[in-house]
DNA sequence: GAAACCGAGTACCTCAAGGTAACCGAAAGA
DNA sequence: TCTTTCGGTTACCTTGAGGTACTCGGTTTC
């Protein structure tokens, strides 16, 4: 019934998957959740994140359909994003991911160094 | 009240992050979600992944305490995975993701090529 | 005696994501 | 006149995830 299946590397559910998780793009969809956010809120409040490496996030997220882009022609520019009613269905599995490694963050820690001392 | 922040970059749950978003983490947690598997198992249900990847794969997260190892001694050997307590809480928001990229999948299609198509 | 089986380990290589630094244009403020 | 602002672009470089190919250890099967 279900075309696509991601266990299978030819299909292209595979390479969606693969940009969803990439480096970026879970945690500009969690800013842009709470509302359309400027270039350079984006950029402040996504901690570590270089302007090169955002423009090209946003670029393919709206490629993507994820995310639209609204540049005003003023002076100083302005350039909005907002999610698209696309981006906005992947809010709730990406913020449940994003939450279970705030939640979990402590066992996973626990969990390495009582690795890495067994393993000594 | 929470002390983990995925927005700040100096927080360890961006690395646990990182790795639950890594090629093969959430297509292994999916297979192993069904129950206990061998190696050879895995091997062969996820599509793509090399013996060698899917080793450090399976080791990264047995060291993130997702998974256990469990190595019979027989000949020729014969070594289960299985998921964790942990590793269980985590089936749920990841099967979501894919599930997200398997049923929209068609979409993000579409919009990639009216996009490509706008920018000719 | 040779080969297959299973779950690896190791050396080597490739390639693309991501980072750094410099620059841009037009307007407004000092 | 000089700097700052904003949202980029470009050239260049680094790095590490991931891929390829080869090896191994015993035991059973042919």
């Amino acid at each position: 019934m279900q075309p696509f299946d991601v266990l299978n590397p030819a299909c292209p559910s595979r390479t969606v998957l693969r940009h969803l998780t990439d480096r970026w793009t879970p945690l500009v969809v969690g800013v842009l959740a709470a509302g359309p956010a400027r270039f350079g809120e984006l950029r402040d409040q996504v901690g570590g994140v270089t302007a090169k490496v955002l423009t090209q996030t946003l670029r393919s997220m709206e490629r993507d359909g994820l995310v639209v882009r609204r540049a005003l022609a003023t002076m100083p520019p302005r350039v909005d994003y907002e999610l698209t009613a696309l981006g906005r269905t992947l809010v709730e599995p990406l913020d449940a991911l994003r939450g279970w490694a705030e939640q979990h963050a402590g066992e996973v820690l626990e969990a390495r160094s009582s690795y890495d001392e067994a393993t000594l």
